[in-house]
RNA sequence: GGGGAGGUUCCCGAGUGGUCAAAGGGGGCAGACUGUAAAUCUGUUGCUUCGGCUUCGAAGGUUCAAAUCCUUCUCUCCCCA
């Protein structure tokens, strides 16, 4: 087998392939031009955007050349598969500054220097379409009894589904022919709700151009308890430090179950398989070191070593009993000394720390007992907190809020 | 265009004049147990200056009193054209 092809199976980026031995052949052959597709819906990707990112770094590792089409254009209809509601409209300007910021984010899977890969947004050739002409020298080639066939279709006629969307894989097939003719792109990689669009894809090309393209899907990551990948109450985990702070970001990985440690670690990071296989395979208390491991690797890609190591070290210092550790990586915020003078609400001032967005919470946390000041529990709702709870740590006057087990925030006393 | 069914709190869903901040479940949060895991059990789950205040698609109206009744509007789904 093909060294790239059997990387991909051994970590889990093998769902399913319309010819096998074709792919091999190819992959053989030297480098392939891949095409992976990603739309700009919003301002930054979130987690369950990354395995097909991932998938392609290890193919260019491989030696094969991505190429990454940023969906300008589609993004403007909303794909349905897979969705059981239609997406929101986007306004024009919206998708190009998503754009622009997914760009950054792609960065960090794929290196991009020299022509080892291209960007290419499918607006370049979408926008332009006539009506008419594309109707007559694409649309001809779809069947509609074909299309309805597909389960991603099926379920949203049950739920209605817009003419608009009904045409996306129209575009993303059309999409897959424009690159196999401008770049040679013969194949197409995706997530398994991609299947079909794909196929159609490989199909329009066959049929137009009389070529013969290739199409690879992705499992769907899905947590082992049943939960969303990459989502938490409070929405989904970004990559955008800006959306989910680095902090959070490196906590969701660092408490991901113990079942999907080995799974994540081969699909999320750039460690060797074997390393990624030995350290899933710990158990008991000493796999929490891999699940650190994972999330250090996992923020390093994203965020860079050095805000890896901070939220490292945040985590270790809030959750680890003792010793003076670098809390930079914590979440914090500014205090001023003139408020501990007077003495704060204990409630107000979680509130102020954004732990507790309403007092009705606070008031909750507290009377729970998962309010804590500095390590110490406090129950009483009536505390004011003033300058007797500050601790001095490294030359900086600070008050560590806890909440619930999890939750830390720091402020720094001005 | 005609007819029908609907829109309830984060989600599903009960509620058809006062006892409704609204059953039940899910999810969340907190506590116990632990390994920053899972499972389990318990509590809690609109906001509040703790006086009250705002919520049941939107706006009006009837009533001492409306999520519940009336009017108009709006959105969704289904059937027919």
């Amino acid at each position: 087998m093909n060294k790239a092809l059997a990387v991909l199976k051994e970590r889990g980026f093998f769902k399913q392939c319309t010819d096998e031995d074709l792919l091999n052949k190819k992959l053989d052959e030297g480098p392939v031009r891949i095409y992976v597709g990603v739309d700009p819906t919003g301002p930054s990707m979130h987690v369950g955007h990354m395995v097909p990112l991932f998938a392609m770094h290890h193919l260019q590792e491989a030696g094969h050349l991505p190429v990454i089409l940023v969906g300008g254009g589609t993004a403007r209809i909303g794909d349905p598969s897979g969705k059981s509601d239609m997406r929101k409209m986007l306004t024009i300007d919206q998708i190009k500054e998503n754009a622009e910021k997914l760009k950054v984010q792609i960065s960090n899977f794929i290196k991009f220097d020299g022509d080892k890969a291209k960007l290419v947004d499918n607006a370049d050739w979408l926008a332009p379409l006539n009506y008419i002409e594309f109707l007559r020298d694409i649309g001809k080639h779809f069947s509609v009894n074909r299309m309805l066939t597909f389960e991603s279709y099926k379920k949203r006629l049950e739920k209605g589904l817009s003419f608009i969307e009904f045409n996306y894989q129209l575009l993303q097939s059309y999409d897959f022919l424009e690159l196999y003719r401008r770049e040679n792109c013969i194949l197409q990689i995706g997530g398994d709700d991609q299947w079909g669009n794909i196929v159609a894809g490989m199909e329009l090309i066959r049929r137009v151009e009389g070529g013969e393209a290739i199409g690879l899907t992705f499992p769907l990551v899905t947590r082992s308890d049943g939960k969303k990948m990459g989502k938490t109450e409070k929405g989904a985990i970004f990559l955008d430090p800006e959306m989910t702070s680095v902090y959070e970001f490196f906590q969701y990985w660092r408490n991901v179950a113990d079942a999907d440690v080995e799974k994540f670690l081969l699909l999320y990071t750039f460690l060797p398989t074997e390393e990624c296989k030995k350290l899933g395979a710990l158990e008991g208390q000493e796999i929490n070191k891999a699940k650190e491991i994972l999330a250090y690797e996992l923020t390093k890609i994203i965020h860079g070593e050095e805000e890896a190591s901070k939220a490292l070290e945040g985590a270790k210092a809030a959750f680890s009993a003792g010793g003076a550790q670098d809390k930079s990586g914590m979440p914090s915020g500014e205090i001023a000394v003139t408020e501990l003078e007077t003495g704060v609400n204990i409630m107000d001032l979680y509130v102020q720390s954004g732990l507790c967005s309403s007092k009705s919470e606070a008031r909750r946390l507290v009377s729970q007992n998962g309010a804590a000041i500095n390590g110490e529990k406090n129950s009483d709702v009536d505390a004011v907190i003033g300058l007797d709870s500050v601790v001095e740590e490294d030359g900086e006057k600070e008050i560590v809020l806890k909440a619930g087990k999890k939750r830390f925030f720091r402020f720094i006393v001005k």
